[in-house]
DNA sequence: CGAAGTTTTGACATCGTTCAAACAACGTGG
DNA sequence: CCACGTTGTTTGAACGATGTCAAAACTTCG
């Protein structure tokens, strides 16, 4: 029998192998019309199906997960987003500017041509704004349990998820190193605040990848950016 | 005589200073036409001018500074952009996620409709994301240094400027404050930071608010992320 | 001159990184 | 079914970059 592990199969979300294994690269056939498109686990959306000439490229996220990156030439990474089903992420022309996307599970999205779908477009460009605002925010001033607390809550909300005794229960689609390069911290650190919170109650997991969230006020507040009751003691970026 | 400090005047930006001093606040008369608007150093675009109602709002900076930036309850702020001159930027919508916009120096903006400027919005839009990426990939992947680097050659690429023996000057409309605000650090960072620059060479003030780029290549190199000859140990966010 | 705000500097603390190693899960090939 | 390699996770110990706190030096301006 063919193993397909939590992280990869997505547990909640089986997949058609053989049509997960499609080779990815290859160009849609008919770039106007909706397409369909899978991509495995690891797989770059290539330049082909990024960005063809000039028109942009819109994909709609159906199923599994993506991550938007940016890589320096030094080799570090920065994951600038991550979008599950339902979201629409656009695909910007290349170049050094240009981002990467990169499948984390199976994956099935939707190739749309922006320039015929110009209000899908906008809507797509205005969330992805929003959420890269809140995400800089996150980068630039908050510690690894803000972080961490932040990027477990978006991925509550963003994934479909069960309830187990009355907890959302999550799939991680991430590895602790996808977790840092999009927390901005490092792999070392992401994995000690989960244990952490682990230790307080506030999450569970027996596997890595499928966690519990068994005090979500907890980690929302912690996430919040509020002060806290017991002297917030921080100055960093702090006004008046 | 009226004294006007070098931050507030820009020095190679001298203003109508009775316009500068109209009251910011005031709805502009027609909403559907381009529109004129002069705010002073500190002011906030209110409410009332981010965003009317449903119909998104157009800033286009004619000549000044503008800072986009979000805070946290706690107090905690994040820049999330530095507009100059020729730059639009969109008022997002208010609410809990919209951002606030603040002049650092006398500005004129011009304000208009997404609605009735689409193609411009959406230009905007798209800048504005290529940008935010760019800072997160700063805030969460570089250190203090490559972070000021990077400011630096941002702010003299946006700003005109006046060459001085063969460089290229300067004029910072961000107190040290601000632009720890920006890259996600602290004001003592950042002068300790600019300090160090300035005793290796690759920059010179005497004022704090005029700068001298006396080495632009080595700041780009700093700012590129490249590795470093000199065996670049750094591990976090590397990817092979 | 004196008050207020900004920048700089120093001493010290700390959070997160670095380095190293053990551990766990999974898949492969014998 | 088991030994082994690979990849991801966890843990510990030490270090260091950056934050924190405090105070002095400047600048601006009344």
């Amino acid at each position: 029998m063919l193993h397909v592990n939590a992280r990869q199969a997505g547990l909640l979300h089986p997949v058609d192998m053989d049509a997960a294994h499609a080779t990815p690269g290859t160009a849609p056939r008919h770039p106007d019309k909706p397409f369909l498109y899978f991509i495995a686990p690891g797989d770059d959306l290539g330049e082909e199906l990024c960005a063809s000439g000039t028109n942009q490229r819109l994909y709609r996220v159906m199923d599994g997960c993506l991550a938007v990156y940016h890589l320096l030439p030094d080799g570090r990474r920065q994951i600038i987003d991550i979008a599950g089903p339902g979201r629409a992420i656009a695909g910007l022309p290349g170049g050094p500017d240009g981002h990467a996307i990169k499948a984390l599970t199976f994956t099935e999205i939707e190739v749309l041509d922006a320039a015929v779908n110009p209000a899908l477009a906008a809507e797509a460009a205005q969330e992805a704004l929003v959420r890269l605002a809140r995400h800089a925010m996150l980068l630039g001033r908050m510690n690894a349990a803000e972080k961490v607390a932040n990027g477990l809550l978006d991925l509550a909300a963003q994934f479909p998820r069960k309830l187990r005794q009355g907890h959302p229960v999550l799939t991680l689609y991430l590895t602790r190193n996808d977790l840092a390069d999009w927390l901005g911290l490092t792999v070392e650190t992401v994995s000690r605040t989960l244990n952490q919170f682990k230790r307080t109650g506030m999450i569970d997991y027996a596997h890595a990848e499928i966690v519990t969230l068994t005090r979500p006020e907890q980690l929302k507040a912690l996430a919040s950016g509020r002060p806290t009751l017991i002297r917030n003691t921080r100055r960093q970026g702090e006004h008046a």
